[in-house]
DNA sequence: ACTTTCCAGTGATTGAAGTCACACACTTTT
DNA sequence: AAAAGTGTGTGACTTCAATCACTGGAAAGT
């Protein structure tokens, strides 16, 4: 852990931090709207989707702060303070086991709410959330987001669809690393999954990957080794083509077919 | 899957079958309380803490009925009909791979609101709910669920509770499965958990296994062998002790530390 | 009482992948 | 320029548990 992240998740800590980071409008880089009522999310995103009068209530208890890559929004453990709404970069679910080893649940993008469950069921949060980049967070405090969901039912629809998308994905989870047979399966099925956001350029499926072996092996439940071991397996067999960080995809439909898709 | 079974599955799928099952006051020798109003699951239950009215109109909208063991309730891939509220019994949530591997997700309790994601995130059921035991279960249809909990702000509330538990425990079932070193570790860990409903008489932990080795190995995602294996092993380390289906605790402490507890 | 089916126990074998170890490339820091 | 840090590639070794195969017991159906 970087003296960085500490630094940031200290941050998190302070009563005062977000109020005294939105006076710094663009940290690390980032365009800093402020504002969810101009969200450019999209419809796709729940909170995207409320009333007006419900975005209003929303915006002004909210508090948008931004962190740099490595930060620590809150860690497995820890009392929940309250939600973060993920406005822009890309942040890791992780959770630990005594012996260090860490395993990936999921990579949060825009519009992800995180801490959602803890918060709802009153838990200590049951997983950490680490940023992989430089990213804009929306605050909310426990008192204030419940209080809002109380008051505005059609959040709290929302908030119930979150939580469901969140077991959704949990089972996501479990189900490909429970259940596949062979590593190798598990890779193909993380980046058939991933080139989701991939982009065709000259018929060819270019996907930047974003993220170290060691990363992807938490992310799959194996070890770094073996990822690096599979990719160069993958190579060979001239299912795809790395050039630094961005992946080609020669051969989707085999991976598909390794991952059991 | 054996013909009881799909037989039970093809019943919930026709539009009468509970209100016709609702005639037979108590097959599969449950007792049918038919209403929620005087439901005993307690004041732990997500659903017995609604407000007065909430509770009488869900009383309206829901239909009971009973199944016997084996009972597929709901197929993974299947269209979300409503939402299933189990009354009595137990009940697995689990998922497959194309070739036959299953894994148990979790085993349902009373008071368990089954099939409540799909529902609430539009999609097809991502699980298999199967009936440990003969089962009672309320059933209430897409249609009036959402109109249920759109017009009861309290029970919308409940519900996205309800989501965020099922989140949390599907959280820990990839910890458990994904984190551990070895098969010992994660079957201490089952035990462990297992034995939170047993009983101490004489001073010895009793708790009801109930479970098929073969079950076990589902649950925490290892084989069957491997789970009579290493039982035989705890056996002989004097840790336990097996008569019929239930299981005394002999040392619970050293199965806490093996799990990492 | 009979088969048939399900479940549990245990040995033998094997293969996949984790672990250890080291080399190399590339950045960033000093 | 040197040093330190980080990420990747690969060989060697080892181990854990999956799989196959068979036995015997208990339960259920006939």
């Amino acid at each position: 852990m970087s003296s960085r992240a500490m630094v940031s998740s200290s941050f998190s800590h302070l009563g005062t931090s977000h109020s005294l980071l939105r006076k710094t409008p663009s940290p690390y880089g980032l365009a800093a709207p402020e504002t969810c009522l101009g969200c450019q999310l999209g419809n796709t995103e729940f909170f995207c989707k409320l009333s007006e009068s419900s975005k209003k209530a929303l915006d002004l208890i909210k508090h948008v702060s931004s962190y740099p890559e490595r930060s620590i929004i809150f860690m497995e453990g820890e009392e929940a303070r309250g939600v973060y709404i993920l406005c822009q970069g890309r942040a890791k679910l992780l959770t630990t086991n005594g012996e260090g080893k860490t395993l990936i649940l999921k990579i949060a993008r825009p519009g992800e709410v995180l801490g959602l469950n803890s918060l709802l069921t009153n838990r200590p949060h049951d997983i950490t959330v680490e940023t992989l980049q430089p990213c804009q967070l929306a605050f909310v405090s426990r008192q204030e987001f419940m209080r809002y969901i109380r008051e505005h039912s059609d959040a709290c629809f929302h908030v119930a669809q979150h939580a469901g998308r969140d077991c959704h994905s949990a089972y996501e989870s479990v189900r490909s690393i429970g259940l596949s047979s062979s590593a190798s399966e598990k890779l193909a099925r993380f980046l058939v999954d991933w080139s989701a956001d991939g982009k065709i350029t000259e018929g060819i499926l270019r996907v930047k990957l974003a993220l170290t072996h060691e990363e992807i092996a938490q992310l799959i439940g194996s070890s770094r080794e073996t990822v690096s071991r599979t990719l160069s397996e993958f190579k060979r067999q001239n299912l795809l083509e790395l050039n630094g960080s961005t992946m080609l995809l020669r051969n989707k439909a085999a991976l598909q077919n390794m991952a059991g898709i």
